[in-house]
DNA sequence: AATTTAAATCGAAACGCTTCGACTAAGCGC
DNA sequence: GCGCTTAGTCGAAGCGTTTCGATTTAAATT
């Protein structure tokens, strides 16, 4: 592999104005840049990256703090870091993926070893410790996501207070009532996630205001867990005309306990969740959901580190992106009138 | 950031010891070996990668080579790769996401820029350029998937013919008897996408066998052209009562398609597919398909290429797993003697 | 024509590590 | 007691860049 000592002796030039034409840090002759440019074509040369990152402390390498096993990974988080991954290759950043196991510790380790230029966060929770850490550190990072305490942090979020009103809105405006909320569990408190305890504050919200029963049941993320949390929520509550849940992940538990009680989605029983639009349109009905704008966010994510990175901005950027929904088919009209399918049939077998 | 020369200085020794200390490379005294390791522990100290990888060609970076936006992200290879970056991360490297935007020199570009030690490989063609010119550089790489002519090559890839053959067979036994099959298209010749390739060659092989006919369609990859096929499927087959298709990308036209025919999955239609499980456990209902065992192909590519870079195997290993069929819920008996409801319907609409 | 200024280039010192050759002080056989 | 090995350590030379004076050359100013 030739070196930049290569190009320097085929052009006949010394080492460091051979730097220059490549960083353009200095003024070079015209003639000089073409014997250069030259050399460099003729030998295929490519400056190495390590000696590069070790003497200027530039990389360009970015590293994406991905989330852990536990939520399990879904397909709103593929969508983040595809698009996360698009752009910082665009701009000429290599992505690194780190799968933080190991906690704090790993973090820091990435930080000192000098790979890595910034960080991308996903999955921030409301207390954060490698936030606190990083904050610490004044280490070069942004979120997708984002803590309680986010001064001088760039962030793109989710307005899920917001979204999760709008799914009871528009459920209650369908003439539903008894409408039960499928959240994910946000303790323990200290390092509580924020969508879940963001959506249980609009629900609560919105339920009071609307002055329907507020009938909530928050589950952990996993799929055995959240199908006997629906499957709960259904004996529970034998008036219920109408689901919202927040998660892709939470899409097949949910809607199995739904038919299992015989229940058709959408005419004995309406659903809306969160969920990016991909996901929805691949069920059966395809669903009405708040469009979660994981791709944006992605995007967003990553270029706001990179505007950091790159010295454009001294102001941190801070975004939350705004709910919408889009009508599919898993909601129907209930006038108030009108005795739910699920009643009758209790009706019918004398319960 | 303290440095290796901090510690040495710290623990009264010289920079060299505080390496041997650290490699292993050289024997140390133990009573030096703890002044070193405590020095170590004091400072907080961290080998700065780029230093070390400038000096020794070792970086512990791996790159995957990651599939370009043609074909989409699907959640097979969401599985592939967080199962790969999983295996990395125990292993002490970090993982590289490369997108391979730009071809083949994009490719080479990172080979040479001394980053990356090693490669992995995903949506390989049959005749694939990377593979060649990895091949012509001696570079470290390993595949999920297979080219033609693997000669050398470490690799994990699918049985997709035998995968196929098995949902025909079983469809076979069912009873049906007018099976479509909806495939990737395995064009153009020069690069073709082995799965597609392998899949054809399987179903055709079937069908002959049974002495059934052999329907198939190829597609683009993309949503709306397999809507399109589905559909045209649909038009051309009346007899049809079940259908083979190969991704887990196809599965929401396909579904949409059969939906729209009034057709019921499974009473009136049967399907299946290659997936992994948890996306077809995700549908409703939860699909019957041949498991594709992605977490598994995407730890043991990752480990095929580790063991590969620290040379425990000088001989290439290649793996094909074999394919496992999973029975759910889209599939239905369907006797010979029985008139189908599609061809009820037909008959009632007067066609 | 003499002097100042700017453009273009060079040489060498980092950057933080690995690794090689050399040196010292033991331990060993004879 | 003499050379011989070997465990343990050190110093210094890289690895391939960037970057900072310093130097040379050409152009501009007086």
């Amino acid at each position: 592999m030739p070196t930049m000592a290569d190009v320097a002796r085929r052009a006949g030039v010394a080492v460091s104005t051979v730097s220059y034409v490549l960083s353009g840090a200095r003024p070079v002759s015209e003639r000089t840049r073409q014997r250069v440019m030259a050399a460099i074509a003729e030998l295929g040369y490519h400056p190495n990256i390590l000696a590069r990152g070790l003497a200027s402390k530039r990389t360009r390498v970015i590293a994406l703090l991905f989330p852990s096993g536990t939520r399990g990974l879904s397909h709103d988080q593929l969508e983040f870091f595809s698009a996360a991954a698009e752009v910082a290759s665009q701009r000429g950043y290599a992505l690194l993926l780190w799968t933080t196991l190991g906690g704090d510790a790993e973090i820091l380790r990435l930080t000192e070893e000098g790979l890595v230029e910034g960080l991308l966060l996903m999955e921030v929770r409301l207390h954060d410790p490698r936030v606190e850490a990083l904050k610490a550190l004044g280490y070069p990072f942004a979120m997708i996501g984002r803590t309680e305490c986010n001064d001088g942090i760039s962030y793109v979020d989710f307005d899920f207070e917001q979204a999760i009103r709008l799914c009871d809105q528009y459920l209650y405006e369908l003439g539903h009532r008894h409408i039960a909320h499928l959240i994910y569990s946000p303790v323990p408190i200290e390092q509580s996630y924020g969508p879940a305890v963001r959506s249980l504050v609009g629900a609560r919200a919105f339920c009071e205001e609307a002055g329907i029963p507020y009938i909530i049941r928050v589950s952990e993320a996993d799929i055995e867990a959240t199908y006997r949390a629906a499957h709960e929520l259904l004996d529970s509550y034998p008036s219920l005309t109408a689901m919202v849940f927040v998660s892709d992940l939470q899409c097949a538990p949910v809607m199995q306990a739904i038919h299992e009680r015989r229940l058709r989605v959408p005419e004995d029983f309406s659903v809306v969740s969160i969920l990016s639009s991909r996901f929805a349109e691949m069920m059966a009905p395809p669903l009405t959901a708040i469009e979660l704008p994981a791709v944006e966010m992605g995007h967003i994510g990553m270029e706001l580190l990179i505007r950091y990175l790159e010295g454009d901005e001294c102001v941190p950027t801070q975004l939350v992106l705004p709910p919408r929904l889009v009508v599919r088919q898993s909601c129907s009209v209930r006038t108030h009138t009108e005795l739910s399918m699920q009643e009758a049939k209790c009706f019918q077998e004398g319960r």
